[in-house]
DNA sequence: GTGAAAGCGCTAACAC
DNA sequence: GTGTTAGCGCTTTCAC
């Protein structure tokens, strides 16, 4: 059976002929309602001037082949995929799940899918990723990367739609959302100072990250407004963020001389801090007697470990929602004025600090 | 400036001009480099009958000017888009998290990318979704879904090339990729019962999962076997699989009459067994003293809470894999007879039980 | 080895 | 209101 003979054939919906199984073109559904191609693809993009009964006859007819339209044909036609490229270093990190549904649910309310991609943080990989905007797989992209990642970026094109989530770097130009990571390492430590504590480590991530630096400058300024001096001996940087990290340098924290050891450890990412109250647990520790935590994100796992985590939330979903909205607006309008929007955090007290 | 007139410039990547930072077309290659369309296609193709010297032209060209293959185009012309819809009942589940992985390596590997869709394990949503496969908007789709809704998918054709992983009906005529749930909760009750339990509870899931079914009735013979018999009382179900689930469900098992109550706990997910710990140490007991506690698909949490977690570890990102590839041969021939796969699952024994 | 041309299925400009 | 038709940019016969 060729192609053609397939196509004139009504729909049949069983095994063997699959071609039908994905409804017939444009053209069969005229030909069959007596009308042409331009008015079916009227009643189909729902355009008003086509006559009540016509219309009726089209649907009807739609709906009888259960013929649907190839949208392979209609993005060729329409120069467009609607198609929205994500990239984020690790979709297996619920930090990062929860601000891809808030991207989800904008995309599809506006008619948009999401073509995910795990670029695990590698500006090789998330080049590669990007080019599927200049070879019209995607219409925009959204990343998530680390700021020096996105410098790759930016040398390869600010002329395509893309916009930044949680990692940004204000200079590039490039639309971005996040939140004032200085401010809110300064608040999480000036809470710890506030119950008493004096010598608050920080474990914080590789400072190529935009995110480390301001964090470990709002870590810095808290301690030296209460006349405290950061201590070097305080600070340790991690080049991963998982549970292990968080636990050997709560360890390795903890060989510090008593009296210059800390009483409190706030640590950039809650899967770090889970894994600092277990490391304080190993040390015979007790958390917060001993030492107070203090994580970042407020995932849902930090208010189920024991004790709960005092940890600063991040407003993930939204994040992702005005990601999304920031990119659709770069579509409506790709000149608009480029803006950089910070979302509010918020310090979440529980029992670890 | 007309479309057409920016096609016939060069490339200028700048911001004024997004139009020409995606690259012309074929045909504007093909004039610059003396030579015509099909030739730039042959080359662009890795076609073999084309000249040495022309070839070279033509890639000093493609490369000079930065020109991409409009893929909108080429999809239309091959009739595929080169996506797999891939529809998950929920991704920030990081089981599911990690058989996505397994797909899309698969896939990237054959040029294809994932289309990723949270179902909300919603027969409506799956079935608009699955719809996208009509539409041609993707060329497969891989269902992690409760079999209960796959049911809607196969009312709806199995005519389209879609694949079930993780849950499965045999009857239904998908390929499938699974473990075999019986077997998996039989070895991990009969565990527990030769560490001298006798009181196995089981923290279920829904039972419109077929899983669900399979895991209760291995629980149920396992027990039997031993000479014990599976009580009511010892059986809950939970309508999510999140940490609170866990450790309601926990708590509620606990409020049965000593010599009653369990001594151990089997839950079918490691997101409820880890709520299952918690929840048990809130109620007073010791694990895996006073209650031994076995979970279900070895997360990398479950390594890392205290006490480290017994569970049966499933073969995740192979689930994936091997599910990418049934797909992929369903398209080399839809008409082959369609296999279905269990892969091994694994006990792994840690000391919560 | 290379080119001319048909056509994938759709949308939209234009004609009536 | 409705039809005719010209492409969107590509791949792929079919000539030469």
């Amino acid at each position: 059976m060729s192609v053609h003979s397939s196509r004139s054939l009504r729909l049949q919906q069983d095994a063997a002929d699959p071609a039908a199984a994905r409804g017939g073109s444009i053209a069969a559904v005229a030909q069959r309602a007596g009308v042409s191609v331009a008015t079916v693809s009227r009643v189909l993009n729902g355009h008003a001037n086509v006559r009540a009964a016509t219309r009726e006859r089209v649907l009807a007819e739609i709906e009888a082949s259960g013929y649907r339209v190839n949208e392979l044909a209609r993005n060729l036609r329409t120069a467009e995929s609607r198609l929205l490229l994500t990239m984020v270093p690790d979709f297996g990190n619920p930090f990062y799940a929860e601000i891809v549904r808030g991207i989800d649910g904008v995309a599809r309310q506006h008619g948009f899918f999401l073509l995910l991609c795990d670029t695990g943080a590698d500006a090789g990989r998330e080049r590669s990723y990007f080019d599927l905007l200049r070879r019209h797989r995607a219409d925009g992209a959204i990343c998530l990367d680390p700021a020096t990642v996105q410098h790759a970026l930016v040398a390869e094109s600010t002329a395509l739609p893309w916009v930044a989530c949680c990692e940004f770097d204000p200079d590039v130009g490039v639309p971005y959302v996040g939140i004032d990571n200085y401010r809110a390492a300064h608040d999480a430590v000036r809470h710890l100072i506030a119950r008493g504590r004096r010598r608050v480590a920080l474990i914080n991530s590789d400072e190529h990250y935009l995110y480390a630096r301001q964090r470990r400058d709002g870590w810095r300024d808290a301690l030296r407004e209460a006349g405290i001096e950061a201590r070097g001996a305080w600070r340790v940087n991690v080049n991963c963020l998982d549970y292990d990290a968080g636990a050997q340098a709560a360890a390795a924290l903890m060989q510090l001389p008593a009296g210059e050891a800390p009483d409190a450890i706030f640590a950039v990412s809650d899967t770090l801090a889970v894994g600092v109250v277990n490391g304080l647990r190993g040390a015979g520790r007790r958390v917060p007697g001993d030492v107070a935590v203090v994580g970042f994100d407020d995932i849902a796992l930090a208010a189920r470990i024991d004790p709960p985590l005092t940890t600063i939330a991040q407003p993930m979903r939204e994040l992702g929602e005005t990601a999304a909205r920031l990119l659709l607006r770069r579509f409506a309008d790709p000149c608009a004025s480029v803006p950089g929007v910070l979302l509010p955090h918020r310090l979440v007290v529980r029992e670890s600090g």
